[in-house]
RNA sequence: CGAGCGGACUGCGCGGUCGCGGCGUGACGUAUGCGCACGAUGAGGAAAGUCCGGGCAUCGCAGGGCAGGACGCCUGAUAACGUCAGGUGGGGGCGACCCCAAGGAAAGUGCAACAGAAAUAGACCGCCUGUCUCCGCACUCGUGCGAAGGCAAGUAAGGAUGGAAAGGCGAGGUAAGAGCUCACCGACGGGACGGUAACGCCCCGUGCCAUGUAAACCCCGUCCGAUGCAAGUUUGGGACUUUUUCAUAUAGGGUUGCCCGCCCGAGAAAGUCCGUGAAUAACGCUUGAGCCCGUCGGUGACGGCGGGAGUAGAUAAAUGACCGCGCUCGACAGAACCCGGCUUAUAGGUCCGCUCGUAUU
RNA sequence: GCGCCGUUAGCUCAAUUGGAUAGAGCGUUGGUCUACGGAACCAAAGGCUAGGGAUUCGAGUUCCUUACGGCGCA
């Protein structure tokens, strides 16, 4: 899991200018395709307290470690909505949905 | 039973599958960095706010002065404290009990709006005495009484204010009054006794030198060098070119905010090449004035001795997902160098001691 | 992690050494003017001075504490 940390504040803000943006009811994603496969989880303050915070991105992580074995390689962001609460059932559902949609997830593995 | 006060503790539990952090082991794989397997382990009472005090680290270390800051009843505990313990004094509550930045206003300066006669100091009204002028009444006809006004002297009883009005209240006293005198209370001064002390209590004396504010400046006493793990140490990182700032001592830079004193000869920026990367890697980084039990000393905080258990250490940052069971259906909340406190947030539950009221015995 | 500021009317800001009724501009509402509107003029409303406590006779101002917002340090 760690391997696949985005860390460096140029990759972040390179997928901010030139990454594709796509919308869920709960989340937003950003990628941008790469040679590895990097992801980071994006949580501000507006979402609470440092628990909560911890929360989500432990959410955010668990569900998109399930899509791992079949994702080709890119950079993705997530971003989470601020809500009223938050599940890890939505975030699977969503992001399984985005992957999807945009073909990243390789079925032939 | 109802209402309440003080103290201590707890902070969902159990089992499975997959996954995360660092650690250990490996007759494993790769070729020194990781992967794989197994094993044990992995957030709090406040981890929070950053309000205090230390440890530790670097700079200064020949220090000195000024400025600045903090604290402030007494005695003790402690590494230290603005913390804690026990007491003193004051305030609140019927009570259990709770609260208090509680030195100095007779070292000096400042401030006290409005109201009020007057605000830190006095005489506006008033009261009273003497005298003069004028008026009224009475009669024994120049005296008495009454009223008004002027002048002089006395006084601080009374005067709607105010947070505060020159000790309070009562009695005597007086022309009217006044600690002028007296009793009681208060204040001040002295002494004896008790207490380590803060202070308490008793006796004697003084008619009484006099408001509040020091969380206004200030004075007195005690303490404080500065900066903070983004402290700091080590490795890699070197080569070439260009530009620029001063200087051989009245400059410049460093040293604590300033001064004295002390020290120093180089420093800065840009571009190119090598390099995964420098916002990097390793160390600091977790055994510490620590925790639990017993015992001894102490009213207690705490200390001495003996025994025991003892792996969070990340660096865009580790605790999650799913399933089953139980119950009271789970609050506030997430370590980031480490400790001692304070403050604030907190569902529910447990235990101990005590007070008041009601009823019964 | 560490250090430092701020919070006053709907908005932007004042308020002297603590002194009484907290002030100004813009905005809002009502009126005058106009055929109607704008502009202009006149008037009014709107504040528990971020919350709580303390000091003081008296607090927007001084002290403590909490909440929120902002800035700086590689």
């Amino acid at each position: 899991m760690r391997c696949l940390r985005l860390k460096k504040q140029k990759e972040i803000t390179g997928l901010h200018r030139s990454g594709k943006r796509v919308y869920a009811p709960s989340l937003t994603v950003i990628y941008v395709p790469s040679d590895r496969l990097k992801m980071a989880v994006c949580v501000g303050k507006k979402h609470g307290k440092s628990v909560q915070r911890n929360r989500i991105k432990r959410l955010l992580r668990a569900a998109f470690s399930r899509y791992v074995p079949y994702l080709s390689p890119c950079c993705v962001l997530l971003i989470p909505h601020v809500s009223e609460t938050y599940t890890f059932a939505a975030f699977h559902r969503d992001i399984g949905k985005i992957l999807g949609r945009e073909k990243l997830i390789d079925h032939s593995a």
